[in-house]
RNA sequence: GGGCGAUUAGCUCAGGUGGUUAGAGCGCAUCCCUGAUAAGGAUGAGGUCCCAGGUUCGAGUCCUGGAUCGCCCA
């Protein structure tokens, strides 16, 4: 009554991915693995919300399984894990869409054809790949709730917006001014710094020094890359600490800073004189453009540098932030001659009606007509673009709405430098800085799908009422206000509410930015604060939260900024950064270069387990993942199929007959072989390491030590104790056997469920759940293994030792060329005597591994070993400092032999450097040894080992009879016999083969099987299955049958 | 122009606190094993550790400068 299941090949990955899918879904194990930790130590995970209008991407894979990986490894370890899915559905994303849909573009026609309609188009839009989503997200065993998700447009969650607005409002926090801000003409919206940040594109415009004459044939000189903005100069700044030169330029005498004057006019520019700033300012010149009233005036701005340009700048005040500062400061208007299309109006009668960034040829043509121009040149530089629609953003003077973030600048400061970053530098570096320079942030937005502004205008007294509820809305609305209340537009925008004046007040028509919706979900998640007193209890802040680097100016900011501001505590005590999915030649994915990797094709093709273990183990989570079908599959085979192999032997040999079960008795651990408590050893230290890891958010390094030790077992445990799976004269070792390989293969399960949560979870069912029905069904419903005490580092290194003496070996018999099955007389392993102690108890695994007879030390200096000696310079630097060198030549002149002789003996060796007395340790001094001539050799270090090369009669004998049993084992095979199937056997062949089958009979016998071993002539029977061959050149005839 | 990060074998990547001969996988070459077999394994070739200085008895590792690439910001 074994009970095992049978396993299958590799091969069938997906399948069984698939049927593992189907368990948990039947058995609700997601459900089950959260509710049994419920009442326990919360664990708190936030899901940034992605937007589901689009087809979820590889690098959307990258962050679901790092936001899986930890929340499953800390249920494990018992804590309890709420984990709700988010949806991000406001924004101009899902405009643009609908609007492309709609085969319609811009604020004019958005209008014309219905903000309702439209907007109820874009509440269907964000729903549309969400099947898509959810049924990729369970593919790949990102455990979350996605039926209690939240989404960033229901009621509730606006009602939390609202209140957190309203809650910033009344603090003060909120204002309105005018200021320039990166501006989209074709979206008509003003964009946050961290939408800006997305839009940068490497792009040519034309730049221009253009003359701004202030009479006597006298100029100043301005550089600008917008000659758009001309029109609307004001004035031409300087710097006040500056020296200006008057340069000669034929008739003409042009002003600029000194510094530049040799990269604008070149090296022999004639100066004719050098003057302060002082003498400039103040000074009026003609504009460029003489449409627009002004002062025209010379001022001094700390702001214009001496990199670039000329050392003036032109001010054009409502089209830059810097402008528009030196504009307040000197009291200059801010005209703006362009409308919200980006058009110039009819103040610019020259180009009236033309976007701007098209209107700089109209206007640099007419400008050089008149003979203002020195000089035009291309010039590349990186300039801003809308992050959706790829429009050049024009920095544009506008009222907006602000959140004095600045307040809290420090703040943030603060509380972020308690975050665990992963990166740690992001903290200080990328994150760090950018909260340095954080500016107010602008959170309106003059668009539709969103959250509206809870803002209303009153048209008396012009007061701002800011309602922070809908109870409130409803008692302070001047019409009925329905109970199933859509708060989009333009639903509110209907409803006037009474100002305390008395007056009637209307809502503002912006709604808000679309990252202060997602910044607010650890409480908008939750209705916070209307679930009541407790609603955020065990839910905030977050111990962890996940996303691309590229969040860092997003989400993380958000998140931070909301939560300094509302909350004053960091929302989050742990972030994980992740780095770009690039193609295989480190090329960014897209659509238009066609090197798109689809998550579905590497689903399909490798399975979920393969995805997820490439994307935790190829490297750090944060660089960036040179990705490809190919890389996947290498580590599938290299990890995962090396583990279901091994899976697999011991399923394979447990379910025969007289096989094996977990219940079956076994011997003590400290009773069973040096290999078996080697392989105990092992897997407690990884245990602990890999907890340490996991503890720490690095799934890499954690990854790493599980394939270190998947390897060690695989290749080493059960390369060496394969018999022991199948020989069943010593039942107890059989036994121990497989209760060690058992329990490695089960504590691996539990190790590796968060990362390859489907053939842990097929392992345990085979390994454990299937045999002990008191056990936890389902791997994920099981507690974290813990080490069970049975590290021994002296063993492991003994083993290690052993290893080194196996490569070595074989290194030498390929030196030597004589093949494994050749049985030798002897290894010799030259080393020191604490190596050679060390290793005795270990020489049977590696004779056997040798395919030699025995296994000698050669420790002593004396015959068959030479040594020489090297200074150990990790223990002998330190103490000799600069003499090292010469201790490194007195060693090397060292007489060896007598020394290591001394050293053996427990005395230390006195040597002279530069006339001073030093005493050397064992420990001082690191040996290599070798044996001497007779002997094929191979070193490393500190071990050697030479293979007697001698075949005597007799090995020779027993090497044809292992070349014969390998040829009967095939014969087998061909023949289809099962592994535990008996045979009867004839053999016949060459004299020299029945001299080694009369030698080894019973052995040969046993290897295959054979009930009965014939030799000779005439087959006593009929064969099932007759194989003719030769070996080593012989003539060889195979006959079996069954038993 | 500034900030952050990266640069180690043909490719993908490891290399606490400086210390003997810089490692692994893939690929390649040559082989082995055949009771894990629609598998497995070994040995080997392959490296100016981006460059140049510096600190040090000793630098892939620390410092300075530079180059190239990436991301972010002006």
């Amino acid at each position: 009554m074994s009970g095992w299941k049978p396993v299958g090949p590799a091969s069938g990955w997906t399948s069984m991915e698939e049927r593992v899918l189907a368990r948990w879904r039947e058995g609700d194990v997601f459900r089950r693995s959260v509710e049994m930790r419920r009442g326990a130590d919360p664990y708190v995970f936030y899901e940034g919300p992605p937007t589901a209008n689009g087809r979820p991407g590889s690098h959307h894979v990258l962050s679901r399984v790092f936001k899986d990986i930890f929340p499953r490894f800390h249920t494990m370890r018992g804590r309890y894990v709420e984990r709700k899915a988010g949806w991000d559905c406001h924004g101009l994303p899902v405009e643009l869409e609908v609007e492309k849909q709609l085969g319609i573009s811009g604020k004019p026609e958005i209008e014309a054809f219905g903000i309702a309609e439209f907007n109820a188009r874009c509440r269907e839009s964000v729903g549309e790949y969400l099947d898509e989503w959810e049924r990729l997200t369970e593919r790949i065993g990102f455990w979350v709730d996605t039926s209690e998700a939240y989404r960033t447009m229901d009621t509730d969650y606006v009602e939390s917006v609202w209140w957190s607005l309203a809650t910033l409002f009344d603090a003060g926090r909120v204002y309105e001014s005018d200021k320039v801000v990166p501006y989209c003409p074709r979206c008509g919206t003003a964009l946050s710094s961290h939408e800006v940040a997305q839009g940068y594109k490497d792009v040519t415009d034309p730049s221009i020094y253009v003359k701004f004459p202030t009479g006597d044939g006298l100029s100043l000189l301005v550089w600008t890359t917008t000659p758009w903005t001309l029109p609307a100069n004001q004035a031409a700044a300087i710097n006040p600490s500056v020296d200006y030169a008057v340069v000669v330029a034929g008739d003409e005498r042009l002003v600029m800073a000194e510094a530049l004057v040799p990269a604008v006019m070149g090296d022999d520019a004639v100066i004719e004189r050098v003057m302060p700033a002082s003498e400039l300012a103040g000074m009026e010149y003609a504009p460029p453009f003489d449409l627009i009233p002004g002062r025209h005036v010379v001022v001094m701005s700390d702001f214009v540098t001496t990199e670039d340009g000329t050392g003036i700048v032109h001010i054009a005040p409502a089209f830059g932030e810097d402008d528009m500062g030196a504009a307040r400061e000197h009291g200059l208007d801010a005209p703006n001659p362009v409308d919200r299309q980006g058009l110039f109006s009819a103040t610019v009668p020259l180009a009236e009606g033309q976007f701007v960034k098209d209107a700089d040829r109209l206007l640099i043509d007419d400008l050089t007509t008149r003979g203002r121009v020195l000089r035009e040149k291309p010039y590349e530089h990186s300039y801003p673009h809308c992050w959706r629609c790829s429009t050049p953003l024009l920095y544009y003077a506008k009222p907006s709405w602000y959140i004095r973030t600045t307040e809290v600048r420090d703040r943030m400061l603060e509380l972020n430098a308690s975050v665990g970053w992963h990166p740690e530098h992001v903290r200080d570096g990328r994150f760090g800085r950018w909260l340095e320079g954080n500016i107010d942030w602008a959170i309106s937005r003059e668009r539709y799908w969103g959250t509206p502004l809870p803002f209303w205008r009153c048209g008396d007294c012009n007061e701002v009422t800011a309602i922070g509820s809908f109870a409130q809305l409803r008692e302070r609305a001047t019409v009925e206000v329905p109970d199933d209340l859509d708060p989009h537009r333009p639903w509110v925008d209907d409803i006037p509410v009474r100002c305390p004046c008395g007056g009637t007040a209307h809502r503002v028509p912006e709604v808000a930015d679309v990252w202060f919706d997602s910044g607010a979900m650890p409480f908008a998640q939750h209705h916070h604060p209307f679930g009541g007193p407790d609603d955020l209890s065990g839910r905030f802040p977050a111990d962890f939260v996940c996303e691309a680097l590229d969040q860092t100016r997003g989400w993380f900011y958000s998140l931070l900024a909301e939560g300094t501001l509302l909350f004053d505590e960091a929302p989050y005590r742990n972030v994980v950064c992740l780095g770009l999915i690039l193609d295989a030649d480190g090329q960014k994915m897209s659509k238009s270069k066609g090197n798109v990797v689809e998550p579905w094709t590497v689903i399909d093709h490798a399975g979920a387990d393969a995805f997820r273990w490439y994307l935790f183990t190829a490297q750090s989570p944060w660089e960036s993942f040179r990705f490809s079908l190919d890389v996947v599959d290498e580590t599938r085979r290299r990890f995962l199929f090396t583990l279901w192999n091994t899976y697999a032997f011991l399923v394979t040999y447990a379910s025969l007959p007289d096989g094996w079960s977990p219940g079956d008795a076994s011997p003590p651990v400290d009773e069973r072989p040096a290999m078996d408590r080697w392989a105990l050893s092992r897997l407690d230290a990884t245990v602990e390491h890999v907890t340490a890891r996991l503890v720490d958010y690095d799934p890499t390094a954690a990854g790493r030590a599980l394939e270190d030790l998947v390897d060690d077992l695989s290749n080493w445990y059960v390369r060496t104790s394969r018999r022991r799976f199948w020989r069943s004269d010593d039942r107890a070792d059989t036994a121990a056997a497989f209760a060690t390989l058992h329990e490695c293969l089960t504590t691996i399960a539990l190790l590796v469920a968060p990362f390859c949560p489907f053939v842990a979870d097929e392992m345990w069912d085979n390994l454990v759940a299937v045999h002990d029905s008191s056990a936890a069904p389902s791997v994920h419903l099981a507690d974290w293994p813990a080490p069970g005490g049975r590290r021994d580092e002296d063993l492991e290194q003994a083993m290690a030792a052993a290893m080194e003496a196996t490569t070595l070996g074989r290194s030498a018999r390929k030196e030597a060329k004589l093949k494994v099955r050749q049985p030798l007389a002897e290894a010799v392993i030259a080393c020191p005597p604490a190596t050679a102690r060390a290793l005795e108890g270990l020489s049977g695994i590696v004779a056997e591994e040798l395919n030699v007879r025995a296994v000698r030390f050669v420790t002593d200096a004396g015959g068959l070993v030479e040594v020489s000696l090297k200074p150990n310079y990790r223990t002998l630097g330190p103490r000799m400092g600069k003499e090292m060198p010469a201790m490194a030549q007195t060693v090397a002149a060292l007489d060896a032999t007598a020394a290591v002789t001394a050293l053996d003996a427990g005395q230390s060796v006195t040597v002279s450097v530069n006339g001073v007395e030093q005493v050397l340790h064992d420990e001082d001094l690191l040996r290599e040894v070798r044996p001497t001539e007779g002997y094929a050799v191979a070193e490393g270090g500190a071990l050697a080992v030479g293979l007697a090369t001698d075949i005597t009669p007799e090995l020779e004998m027993e090497g044809l009879a292992r070349d014969l049993v390998r040829a009967i084992q095939t014969a087998r095979r061909a023949a289809d016999l099962k592994v535990e199937d008996r045979i009867v056997l004839h053999l016949d062949g060459s004299a020299r083969i029945r001299e080694a089958i009369d030698a080894h009979r019973e052995w040969i016998a046993g290897e295959v099987l054979a009930t009965d071993l014939t030799v000779g002539h005439g087959v006593p029977f009929t064969p099932l299955h007759r194989e003719d061959g030769e070996l080593d050149a012989e003539p060889v005839a195979i006959s079996l049958s069954l038993a």
